[in-house]
DNA sequence: CTTGACCCTGTAGTTGCTACAGGCCCCATA
DNA sequence: TATGGGGCCTGTAGCAACTACAGGGTCAAG
């Protein structure tokens, strides 16, 4: 009767070191233990583990996944609250594309002006150095 | 005679502690010290810097960062060994927007399906929590 | 001569895990 | 019944790349 760490883990394709430390910083409850001292989790447990990994897996940092498993154990609350994080997280998501497609363009500039030659004329070493007098 | 280590955060717009961070580490050269223990920086710890910097911004991990000052030192080595690490980088570039992209979508969906409702009947908690039975 | 801005060292915190070390526990098999 | 191997336990330290103190020293201006 009831679930090891590792028969967790194997469900929710998480490291038992990791299911230890979301215990440790309160993401998931301390669960019973059995005589020998093994942790014993119940299909709640499971559900809210998956829960967790769903949202880390969506790029959802733990500050948030916190405050979505608090809203998901208060259904009377407003959706708007749900709404709020998802937004606030896309506009994280948007940006950081932003960045990394600004960067894109910019090493690959470099690369093309890349000539083969050696690092004394290397363009792109060139492009970090210091600016020319 | 020398720049304070003060000096050199504010003409590349990095923090003191990042400074002495990255001597800490070997990025960058102990510098000499003034007879009150002040570190004191030449130019050329400054053209240093602001390579680390550039490298950075555009995102290049300190250890690629590294690699491309030991290779900008010697300046006869051919410059395929630069152009490697900058295609790795933007591959590593191009997997990341991938996979924002994906993320970005998953996330949009969830948000348009959203109804303001309360909690109990909220899709994107609805996404989050266990399969169905 | 004091004030305030800067500098020094050393250590601990951040995020989200991951990897030990050194020891129990449990089950199956011989 | 002994034993071997897996899995479990706690606690600590490590990763990237900084950042933030605490508790002091130094320097230039007023």
């Amino acid at each position: 009767m009831g679930l090891t760490i590792g028969d967790l883990g194997k469900a929710t394709s998480t490291k038992v070191e990791t299911i230890r430390y979301y215990e440790r910083i309160g993401l998931l409850p301390k669960p019973v233990r059995t005589a020998g001292n093994y942790r014993a989790y119940s299909e709640a447990d499971l559900d809210r583990l998956s829960f967790i990994r769903r949202a880390r897996d969506l790029g959802f940092p733990l500050e948030q996944v916190r405050e979505l498993l608090s809203l998901s154990d208060d259904k009377s609350q407003p959706c708007a609250a749900v709404d709020r994080i998802t937004s606030a997280h896309l506009r994280d998501i948007d940006r950081k594309i932003g960045d990394l497609l600004a960067l894109r363009s910019e090493l690959s500039r470099m690369l093309t002006t890349c000539r083969q030659g050696t690092i004394a004329d290397c363009r792109i070493i060139e492009t970090l150095g210091p600016a020319l007098p």
